[in-house]
DNA sequence: GGAATGAAGTGTACGACGTACGCCTCTTCG
DNA sequence: CGAAGAGGCGTACGTCGTACACTTCATTCC
């Protein structure tokens, strides 16, 4: 056993229970082994978790170097938005670092990398980095998306009587919101439930960032220090 | 005691020890009571989360009248901002919260209602609101801010010649990372440390987004579904 | 060949934590 | 006055991360 062995481990028991049921001693359980074994492999639980999110940054693409900055940041994004969706807990996982470890350093190095090949002042560089903030990882800030959370199960769907009087609270509590929800596509059945494509959601989020990026990079923008 | 007073207490107990040192027990210990006694008051843990969180939205200012959705949106997330960065913690318990409660949706469905009073149709104002993220809460997602961690203290600061070869190995490992922090301010005396005038990346892309928006609205922009 | 060394795994134990459950002590009201 | 209910208390359980001291056991060096 070595630390490889316990990251994957712990990577793949995160899949299956979710990051807050991850604790050392149910991975030690996993491993066959006594939850102290896994000190010798890892700092602490910190330490366990800081080497799970560089096995996941591993997992994005390198860049593309065969077309503009634009296209090469689309697909790493969206490469690491896959990612992140392979292992839902990652987002969770990532946010929750402190210090920056070498794999992320990397990833945001060689991100920088390509803003910079595309012309773009280190100046711009900064600021557009910034701006996509939780985007270059391949996801928003989500508000209440179950998903995250394996115990957010469909609940038992109440009856249509019930659900018309909810509808009718919320319409009245909530108007705005029940305008918007009415005109999407609601596959679901809830009037809060996620009706939403969150691919498209993403996507339009990005492309409308990555065309402002490109207008003030012609313009040769630059902060007013 | 009740309820209000005990998410009051919650809430000032941490913006002084922060969220992560919050606990029922220490809460009970600041009101002068046995743990047990929180419960009367508090469903459970994540109730009285819920409750903070609520405690938080409520600060931020309701939304101006007298002005373009544009200014609108702006000061209102600014407000949100503001409220945020009265209390660190609270970036950090939005996230986790899992279902919306009243407050919050109140918050959403006002935000929703400058949108459709500035004449966005419902579906271009459900995907603008996605695309602003959690940016509508006042934060992005920046990552390695130790700034919501209290043990993220300035550490003791290392001699010149061991800042200097930290230096080099970093300009040897990420070259572009250290191009762009070179191009930018250091008050800070780290290379990895935040130089960065968070307000100013915050507006940065706020704006970004905002004018992106609204050239999308002027051209009756629709997603084609 | 035998002792020293060090890495890997074990066992026990401690001090947190959230909270279930039952009890007590008041206030309130018929 | 007596019943009821609300608010606070005490004890106890199971879980967590991990400090610390121990056993193995393979490797290295004389």
């Amino acid at each position: 056993m070595n630390r490889e062995r316990v990251l994957e481990a712990a990577v793949t028991l995160a899949d299956e229970i979710g990051i807050d049921a991850l604790s050392m001693r149910r991975l030690a359980q996993e491993l066959g082994v006594v939850p102290m074994a896994l000190y010798k492999h890892v700092a602490d639980k910190e330490d366990l978790l800081d080497g799970m999110v560089e096995d996941i940054v591993r997992e994005i693409d390198p860049p593309a170097l065969d077309t503009g900055w634009q296209d090469a940041i689309r697909r790493r994004v969206l490469s690491a938005r896959s990612a992140l969706q392979r292992h839902r807990w990652a987002r969770q996982a990532i946010e929750s670092r402190i210090k920056p470890t070498p794999a992320v350093l990397e990833y945001q190095d060689s991100f920088a990398g390509i803003f910079l090949a595309g012309g773009f002042t280190p100046d711009l560089a900064h600021h557009v980095m910034h701006a996509l903030g939780g985007r270059m990882w391949g996801f928003t800030q989500e508000l209440f998306d179950g998903s995250a959370n394996p115990k957010a199960d469909a609940q038992p769907l109440a009856s249509p009587d019930a659900q018309a009087e909810l509808f009718a609270h919320m319409a009245a509590l909530y108007p705005n919101i029940v305008t918007i929800a009415r005109a999407t596509p609601h596959d679901n059945d809830s009037v809060v439930g996620r009706g939403c494509d969150d691919q498209f959601e993403f996507e339009f989020a990005l492309d409308l960032l990555l065309d402002g990026f490109e207008q003030l990079h012609r313009r040769g923008w630059t902060s007013a220090r």
